[in-house]
DNA sequence: GTGAAAGCGCTAACAC
DNA sequence: GTGTTAGCGCTTTCAC
């Protein structure tokens, strides 16, 4: 038995294109072509249908729709971590900018896991979203050939895929964390660590990088022991900062590339009972609501996070078929507070 | 011309039931029988389904299944803000319930705004979601008849909406605020003001409640100019902080109902030149990442958020029509840190 | 136990 | 310009 009765008008279920039709005196494939505008349809008929359309309360059956053009107006969004505020700041902007285009946004967290984002990606095809947004939890293993095959447009965020011809947005990592190392240079740090997160996501190396050239820059050999790799979480920030407070000679500053590892290295210099930035100063990487209000408030290199994912939706919203790859580098601002410079 | 030529096995696009059907020997019918087990299939044909669906990747069609059976796997999660970290930990604990439960999340940000809201809970229906969680933009002017009316199984959290017979997941707001209050007044303070959100919250005037009857509790006067409302929104917390600490004689406590009110009041203590606790004490509601780190590391009242969205799946999973609505209120937690007590 | 057939709501090709 | 028709992929009767 269907689902439905025949086709009636009684407003137990939702209107369909067919009960638009009818009311109108048209046919269904009018009442399509009116709200898609698709083809010329005569003036009159046309205000007839969508009146007709108001008052039955129509729209559109996304499922149907989706069926019959083997796609659907949904947008995944695969973050790594969706309780990072950094990730949730781009999503906003992703959203604002989706519900302008008449797309939705199907959440995906992929706690930077790559089974977990493999499992998302196939989803994404399966379903037929329109598109994809990622921050791949991998620059080099994470997989969006399956993607790509299928012609599912897809825009990287923040982080960069090793695979050519995916359009992309993130900052200048790199330069970002140059300044922020150049300003504990320039403020007076001997001993300056750097804490980064794994090989495997573009955005640490970029920040190592930074590091190392503004310490090269400078004449200033770059101690490995100075240099730790850790996840970019809370936990991961603190213990790094924890083993690297106990080094002798102490480090007297560090920069820190992610914004939960602040927090984290914040903690361990706290609890070794250092005065910031009298004995150990510290940089972060990313802004985020509660910087300001720290002990101390913290020097950080902020990225216009909202801006990112406006500007991924875009790039979305304007994917052509064989179009050559598009790469947005948006500019980082160096924040200076007091846990740099007393 | 339809979207794809006549049915072949050639695997441009996916593959689709009848090409399982066809590669196992079967009907379509069969194959949906198997991997559904909706009924009883020769145990010998069913082993000839699951590896020809294996070996194809078949994936059933979502927008198909949807389609014939009037409702997607997918659950509308229409919360008031995204970059307040509480909505996020709960959303989180929806998606990792979900997944289980084979649900995938669409991410509605309603931006405490009625008409988005209104307008997301439409789409859901339009669309068929299997299910709704809501924290709800108002407790009396949310409206969500639309959703029952359409036997959409719905779940508010955090807030609770007027309309009675919907399930939620709410704190013990009461309860949690009157320990806060109680907290001040026993750590000897005499002029205790409370920050709160608008009236149209059930969270803000619970925790103004609690506030209220602490004070009563211990016969104290609840001086109406002591009690400010205002958005439940960092510049909101600054603004009232700020007007609070003018008053003469000044308060020399604040509870903030709210965790990014909390940290525009520590800036508007902060710009005042107040030392905390020992001029002001504040303390704040809900624990975030961040709240051991400010200065003073604030005292709060926790909330389990992960666990809210845990339980907020698990009722829309066994949700079922026709039965009587159910309510989980958990407990909360006072953290006491330092911004409380010297 | 299993296949054939119908139809969910929609759009695009085709006729006129 | 507009109606008729077919069919997207799937599930669920119905008939055997």
């Amino acid at each position: 038995m269907p689902p439905r009765g025949k086709t009636r008008s009684a407003p137990r279920g939702l209107a369909t294109i067919s009960d638009v039709a009818k009311a109108a005196g048209v046919s269904a494939a009018t009442v399509s072509r009116v709200l898609n505008d698709s083809s010329n349809v005569a003036a009159d008929k046309a205000k007839r249908v969508r009146k007709a359309a108001e008052r039955l309360g129509y729209k559109p059956f996304g499922p149907a729709q989706a069926l019959r053009q083997q796609r659907t107006r949904l947008w995944a969004v695969i973050i790594a971590d969706i309780e990072n505020p950094f990730f949730t700041a781009m999503v906003r902007g992703i959203e604002d900018a989706a519900l302008a285009e008449g797309h939705r946004l199907v959440l995906c967290n992929s706690d930077e896991d790559l089974d977990k984002e493999a499992a998302y990606i196939d989803l994404a095809i399966a379903e037929r979203n329109a598109g994809v947004v990622i921050a791949v939890a991998s620059t080099n293993e994470s997989d969006l050939g399956p993607l790509v095959e299928h012609k599912v447009p897809v825009v990287a965020v923040d982080r960069e895929p090793m695979r050519a011809g995916i359009d992309s947005v993130v900052v200048d990592n790199q330069l970002g964390a140059e300044q922020a190392t150049e300003h504990l240079i320039e403020t007076g740090h001997r001993r300056i660590a750097c804490i980064t997160g794994p090989t495997r996501l573009s955005t640490a190396n970029e920040r190592l990088a930074g590091y190392k050239a503004a310490m090269a820059r400078h004449g200033r050999k770059v101690e490995p022991g100075l240099v730790r790799r850790t996840n970019f979480k809370q936990d991961g920030g603190h213990r790094a900062a924890r083993s690297l407070l106990k080094a002798r000679p102490r480090p007297d500053a560090l920069f820190v590339a992610n914004n939960l590892m602040t927090l984290g290295a914040l903690e361990a210099i706290r609890e070794a009972g250092l005065a910031i930035p009298e004995q150990v100063a510290i940089v972060g990487f990313d802004d985020a609501p509660w910087t300001g209000l720290t002990d101390p408030p913290l020097t950080v290199v902020a990225q216009p996070t909202y801006e990112m994912g406006q500007h991924a939706a875009q790039l979305l919203a304007t994917a052509t078929e064989g179009m050559a790859s598009r790469h947005i580098v948006l500019p980082t601002a160096l924040v200076v507070r007091s846990s740099s410079r007393s």
